[in-house]
DNA sequence: ACATATTCCTACCAAAAGAGTAGGATTTGT
DNA sequence: ACAAATCCTACTCTTTTGGTAGGAATATGT
């Protein structure tokens, strides 16, 4: 598995956020319950979120998070990237580049990365807003049965 | 981590077998010292790639194993997902379209679903020949610097 | 016939990752 | 002062990963 619950709740927050956050602020309790997730947990996890810049936090009474940005402004790539760590498919890519000591002679090297931008490729081309608005060209593409041919438009 | 080292030996072995087997049997030692991998644990790896169909083998002396088809006709994403089990990329994608319970009002799952059809069309397009062959431009696309413009063809 | 080389099969194990829980310290609005 | 919220550290249970161990079955060359 290349995500794991903590980056698919993370979007999960972000789509929260950017749905009833507005300008106010939004508590993680109010979240938690709206998305049934553990909030104990989503603690962990908006933790890194919220250094990682994404967000903009409040403490105290009525505190709680909103995004820092608008919805357009964040790739699903960048939120994953955050709080996995890594999204690469194999443990032989690295996202700083870091192989192993075989690489220049490895012949299934080439297919490791081509996957890994592929991926990264298509995680990129899509926000938050995309997600939000159910674009569901963008995020199925030519998979999409009710949309009908693909023009890679939007 | 999406594909664990049982998906990238067995793909490893695959191309070993490509390489050095021809028409005669290989034996499971004589890949381990190429490869430089345990024999013990690439016994249960080829174990799998054997009665999933992909490979004859023949016990006894002088025994081993060979590709059951040519190299062009295998597809990565069929090796791997043989070995592998599942190449989702979350666990609320499964391979036979079993999903979580909330699947119908779920925003985030369109991204999910994209995510795997664009994994599974990138492994589709490949053959163990394209691997044998370092066939860097469809392994890489876009990506491979030293391909030239991308024409989509070969 | 026999030794040897091979696949085949079952069971086991240690380390790491995944998925949370628990408890409290700190900050802020009323 | 109090309540509501974020923030922080530590712990724990389960599953997955990456193997190892030992031997049974089978085919071959001599």
């Amino acid at each position: 598995m290349m995500v794991s619950t903590k980056g698919r709740y993370a979007l999960t927050v972000m789509v929260d956020l950017a749905r009833n956050g507005g300008d106010g602020f939004v508590s993680l309790a109010d979240i938690a319950e709206r998305e049934n997730l553990s909030m104990k947990y989503l603690e962990s996890i908006i933790s890194i979120l919220n250094k990682g810049g994404m967000l903009n936090s409040l403490r105290g009474k009525n505190g709680g998070y909103r995004l820092a940005r608008e919805p357009k402004d964040y790739t699903i790539n960048e939120i994953l990237l955050l709080t996995e760590g890594t999204l690469a498919p194999v443990n032989c890519i690295m996202q700083d580049g870091v192989q192993c000591d075989k690489a220049a002679t490895c012949s299934t090297l080439p297919l490791w990365a081509g996957l890994d931008k592929a991926i990264e490729n298509y995680l990129s081309a899509i926000t938050l807003e995309d997600i939000i608005e159910g674009n569901r060209k963008k995020l199925l593409g030519d998979y999409c049965e009710s949309c009908g041919p693909a023009d890679n438009g939007n």
